[in-house]
RNA sequence: CGGGAAGUAGCGCAGCUUGGUUAGCGCGCCUGGUUUGGGACCAGGAGGUCGCGGGUUCAAAUCCCGCCUUCCCGACCA
């Protein structure tokens, strides 16, 4: 195999190979306005299918897409203080338009409790309403000052879903389910990503809520990226925005509110967490392109076998496309690896004498020849291995960079090359402190075997620290 | 927002120190041909407000000032 030129060695420079991915895989790039992403055609496909995932799974515990505006009127913000001052540094906000200074600045979206907050005391009345779970796909804006693709950009898109329950109880599992049904679900089983869970520390909590649950994932680098957040708002949205029901009884009560997303950040996360030196590795469940069907040379006689092999596939239900570039073998198989296509279907003058077909896989570059009638068969075969090995080898090294230790300076230690799990009752306010200042901080606080906590209260409980994206 | 580095063709760079022909090179792109089982070769060709604005000068890619953008390192975040 010819060594890769393409793309800086993950060893060389991490973040100069994230990038080079980013552009050679034609994933995005930036926009004009500093801090802004162009999302391309094959990263956006990639979006796609997380959306569709993500969807899916959202639906599937009842909540229902809705969509609310961009534009929030200032005072909104000023009505839930920790919410207000959390946010404040990274605001976006109109003070001119239709050719004059506006009477009430206009804030673009960071987040969309406040307007949803807003809403939710209008359509609430009785328990009978209750649960309301909405969600909305959209665009935020928080201004960031040190910008990277999908990473952390000024203007990205996500999903955020605003519920209000009638418990305390209610709202805790409704925000639990999500966690475990919609986010670790897709990350574990679509993106073959393993996370650690857990609750956020008081200081890396959402701002105005009472508890954050997490899904944090370990990248190349040994560097952690928070997935996905849920989050338990208690009753203060409520309190601030008049969200309230009247009971069986007719009491009045403050509803309990939750909200949770997952954004394009999670595109970072599968290039990280999965991607070589030959580029982005994408998990077949995934994959734009599962299978890419390819001509070794041109010629009438391979781009007809290669029409039908892929013709077979596409009628099997298996996300194929059929390259039709021109130029050298070599340089299209290298094209479609930084792409992280997971099956490669290669046909050559051998293979059509022989009545077969080769498939490689991205992986771990292994070929295999097979009859052409056992094509399609074992093309379903091998995407399963795919999925199966690239979670298995993200566990693997996760493992491996992961260690249990006593003491902070030993957390510290640890982090420098991965994860480390510490007891949380050791930190306190002092040891997250000192943490914080070797640049690394709580990633999630669980139980000793890795699940989540019932309550922040519980003994016992092992915070996971690393250095973060 | 602090500390460092850098902006010259789509991408990567040289030229700048010591101002002075028509601003170069590699890759990519276009045309034609030969090729094609792991980033092909030959020939011809297109492509530039030298990041933006101002200043110095007979003359600025080159010197000076301001701004913008990008990358790396720190404080905030999905």
């Amino acid at each position: 195999m010819a060594t890769p030129t393409a793309l800086t060695p993950q060893d060389e420079d991490f973040p100069r190979w994230y990038q080079d991915v980013v552009a050679k895989a034609e994933l995005a790039e930036n926009g004009p306005v500093r801090g802004t992403m162009v999302i391309r055609p094959y990263g956006y496909a990639l979006w796609e299918h997380v959306q569709a995932e993500m969807d899916r799974r959202i639906k599937a515990t009842g909540a229902r897409n809705a969509y609310f505006p961009l534009f929030i009127p200032q005072s909104y913000f000023a009505r839930e203080a920790e919410h207000v001052e959390g946010f404040s540094p990274e605001l976006a906000v109109v003070t001119f338009a239709g050719g004059e200074e506006l009477a009430e600045p206009v804030i673009i979206r960071p987040t969309s409790e406040t307007v949803i907050g807003e809403y939710m005391a209008k359509w609430i009345q009785s328990y009978r309403d209750l649960p309301l779970l909405l969600n909305q796909w959209a665009n935020v804006v928080r201004w960031e000052l040190r910008p990277r693709l999908f990473l952390r950009s000024s203007e990205f898109l996500w999903q955020e879903g605003h519920t209000a329950h009638a418990t305390a109880a209610d709202a805790s599992a409704f925000a639990t389910t999500i966690h475990r049904d919609v986010y670790r679900d897709f990350l574990v089983n679509v993106l073959a990503v393993p996370v650690f869970e857990g609750f956020k520390s008081p200081r890396e909590r959402f701002a105005g809520a009472i508890n954050t649950i997490t899904c944090e994932g370990m990248m190349r680098d040994g560097k952690a990226l928070q997935m996905s957040t849920s989050h338990e708002l208690g009753q203060n949205f409520a309190r601030a925005f008049g969200v309230a029901f009247q009971d069986e009884s007719g009491q009045s009560t403050w509803c309990h509110t939750t909200s949770w997303g997952a954004s394009t950040r999670v595109i970072g996360g599968l290039i990280m967490a999965h991607g070589d030196d030959r580029g982005l590795v994408v998990p077949p469940r995934l994959a734009p392109t599962a299978v890419v069907v390819l001509a070794v040379r041109e010629d009438d006689a391979l781009d007809e076998a290669c029409a039908d092999v892929t013709e077979e596939l596409s009628a099997a239900g298996i996300a194929v496309e059929r390259d039709r570039a021109r130029g050298s073998f070599g340089r299209r198989v290298t094209d479609w690896e930084i792409k992280g296509v997971p099956v490669r279907a290669e046909i050559g003058p051998r293979d059509l004498a022989a009545g077969t077909v080769t498939l490689v896989r991205r992986d771990d570059g292994s070929r295999q020849s097979v009859e052409r009638s056992r094509v399609v068969e074992t093309v379903r075969e091998l995407l399963e291995a795919v999925q199966a090995n690239l979670l298995a080898l993200a566990l693997e090294r996760r493992s491996q960079a992961t260690h249990d230790v006593g003491t902070v300076a030993q957390a510290i230690e640890a982090a420098q090359e991965g994860f480390a799990r510490v007891p949380w009752g050791l930190l306190g306010e002092a040891g997250e402190d000192e943490l914080n200042r070797h640049a690394v901080s709580v990633r999630c606080i669980q139980r000793p075997d890795g699940s989540l906590p019932g309550s922040v209260d519980e003994s016992d409980l092992v915070a996971v620290v690393a250095k973060a994206y």
